[in-house]
RNA sequence: CGGGGCGUAGCGCAGCCUGGUAGCGCACCACCUUGGGGUGGUGGUGGUCGGAGGUUCAAAUCCUCUCGCCCCGACCA
């Protein structure tokens, strides 16, 4: 491609819109354009990258076995209605109306349809197992669209799902889809990490996410640092401590803690480290209020609290009117001691001796506080996130845990009979029985990968591609394009014998300066870079530019195009 | 939805407090200049000041309503 025939929409400045990288880079280089809150026009240029993405996830899914189909993206009212998730999903769900008053939504996934389609199509057995995909445009209306194409309320996805005899063969199609989605960003080029993951709404018994390792992403993963583990810090298990509780040594009294609230406050003011502290925190129980005990330096894990007995769902915490009722006291002055609700504690907070905790009476804490003595024992469970340092909890993994953030790009769900059950999906085993198909449900962001390999690869020039995605990978370059015939024929020559060798290249023939086409250039991130100038063609040379590289290399004319195949892996 | 902020040329912004002919930089067009990291110059094109209503001789500016967008908290690929 020539740069006269394409639209290159660079621009210098920042839109004051965008807050993260990969959304500033992605308006600047010219790869999309907002329409409206959460949905994007994809340029030409942006395009070509989304495409690329979507390629090797075709070529990957197909690898796994799976079929492509391509359902509705409006879907009728009877078939959510069906699964009950008519109800269920609240205004994410973007509902419709036609002309005859019937009930429509816009498709933010495709169980209802794609169940809906194999009840009608697959009768046996014999048939099974089969896994259908789609690469469409889905839609969910986001409360707060967010990071450009990273978190839109319309966005291509590639969903997949597949259908069992049993839970087995259900296992056996989530491993193999487990291991395309490493082969499929592993390909693309990102660091990335499959991660154990809650199964939140959705449903289903096991599930994993795939993050993209970046500061900026949006979900914290623990990582541990000898072993495989990795999990949703959503889900991550926090180990108990070693050893047994030491006994109380010394008698609880009370201290003034005048207008000190937070852990950091109060251990600051009585020299005390915050690992020696109890922190209570009050929700709504399922019979009134609750009382959450943490160690001082631990937060709470609200999905796991949630998904306590006691707890009432969805957690919520007291207000500060219902705290003064149940504690007698305000926010900074909660104690586990006295209290007349029921409380649970965390192993670690379980595990203090001779503590500091609030004193239910506002501006006192009590020192010395001890679980048995001034306080009943209270229930034990693990509530706390983990924290950077904390144990594996792997069987007999001796290493430790790390904290990363990471872009969710990929979901994989062992769903179970969830909506077969409801859309009475059966096939006929060979006994000739009815039987409902346990399903699996695969998910990618398509559009978020792109923005994900941003966030990952950049420098203060621009974006910079892994080479299996980028529009294009190489840049000609010409100097004076317009001015010397020798440039020209050279370059024309060029280009045309690279595109002949399968290369996407990126030719800029605009009568601009040097520094103009190397800025651009470099901000769309074309990876690889060739110049041809008269300085260089006078020792039958052009020059060649990694987009990572300082240094320019050399190249003799003759070897340019052998050069180039060998570097960029097609 | 709750809390905060912003809507003035394609983009980034000033002007608003204290009402009086709508501005700057970038981009775009023309010509000249320059030609290996966003050259320099001259001249131009482009705006119902988000929308509606009100106050006033006069509204981008003051008042009311409304729409849209952005940021901080509960969801997901």
């Amino acid at each position: 491609m020539r740069v006269s025939q394409i639209l290159l929409a660079t621009v210098r400045e920042i839109p004051a819109e965008a807050e993260t990288l990969s959304h500033q880079l992605m308006l600047r280089a010219g790869m999309i354009r907002k329409l409206a809150a959460g949905i994007y026009t994809w340029l030409p240029l942006g395009l070509r990258v989304l495409r690329k993405v979507e390629t090797i996830v075709r070529e990957e899914m197909t690898r796994a076995g799976a079929q492509e189909v391509l359902m509705p993206a409006i879907q009728p009212a009877e078939l959510w209605q069906e699964s009950g998730r008519w109800d269920q999903y609240g205004p994410e769900l973007l509902r419709l109306k036609d002309r005859h008053q019937r009930d429509f939504c816009f498709g933010p996934t495709h169980e209802e349809v794609i169940t809906d389609l194999v009840r009608r199509e697959i009768k046996s057995y014999r048939q099974l197992p089969a896994n259908f995909y789609q690469i469409q445009m889905k839609f969910r209306d986001e409360i707060r669209p967010r990071f450009g194409v990273m978190r839109a309320r319309e966005f291509l996805m590639k969903d997949a799902y597949s259908f069992h005899l049993d839970d087995a063969s259900l296992k056996e199609t989530y491993e193999v889809m487990h291991a395309a989605y490493s082969r499929i960003f592993e390909r693309v080029g990102l660091e990335f990490r499959p991660v154990a993951a809650d199964t939140g709404t959705i449903g289903g018994a096991v599930s994993h996410e795939f993050h993209v390792l970046a500061d900026s992403g949006e979900d914290a993963i623990a990582i541990c640092n000898k072993c495989d583990y990795a999990a949703n810090i959503e889900l991550a298990q926090a180990l108990p401590p070693l050893g047994k509780r030491p006994a109380p040594g010394r008698p609880m009294q009370t201290v003034d803690t005048p207008n000190q609230r937070t852990i950091e406050e109060v251990s600051r003011y009585l020299e005390i480290d915050p690992t020696q502290t109890a922190k209570t925190l009050l929700v709504k129980g399922v019979g009134g209020a609750i009382a959450l005990v943490l160690r001082g330096d631990h937060e709470l894990n609200e999905v796991k609290a949630a998904k306590l007995p006691q707890v009432a769902k969805p957690l919520i915490f007291l207000t500060p009117g219902e705290i003064e009722l149940a504690a007698g006291c305000e926010v900074g002055s909660i104690g586990l001691v006295g209290l007349k609700i029921p409380v649970v504690a965390d192993e670690s907070a379980a595990r203090l001796a001779d503590f500091v905790c609030g004193a239910n009476v506002n501006g006192k804490h009590y020192l010395n506080a001890n679980w048995g003595r001034d306080a009943a024992e209270p229930a034990v469970a693990d509530i706390r996130k983990v924290v950077e340092g904390d144990p594996c909890p792997a069987g007999n993994c001796t290493g430790t845990l790390t904290i990363r953030r990471g872009i969710e790009v990929g979901h994989i769900f062992q769903l179970g009979t969830k909506y077969s059950e409801a859309m009475r999906a059966t096939v006929l085993d060979e006994s000739g029985k009815a039987v409902v198909m346990p399903m699996g449900c695969y998910g990618i962001g398509v559009s978020r990968v792109v923005a994900a390999a941003i966030e990952q690869n950049h420098d203060d020039a621009g974006i910079i591609w892994p080479d299996a995605v980028a529009p294009f990978h190489l840049a000609l370059v010409p100097i004076g394009y317009h001015k010397s015939a020798r440039v020209k024929e050279v370059t024309d020559k060029l280009y045309a014998e690279l595109v002949r060798h399968g290369l996407d290249v990126l030719m800029d023939d605009r009568d601009e300066r040097p520094g103009v086409i190397f800025a651009d250039m470099d901000l769309i991130g074309i990876p690889h870079r060739l110049v041809i100038g008269d300085k260089g063609l006078a020792k039958e040379a052009v020059e060649y530019k990694g987009r990572r590289d300082k240094q320019l290399t050399d190249i003799p004319l003759a070897d340019v195009v052998a050069r180039m195949r060998g570097l960029i892996p097609l």
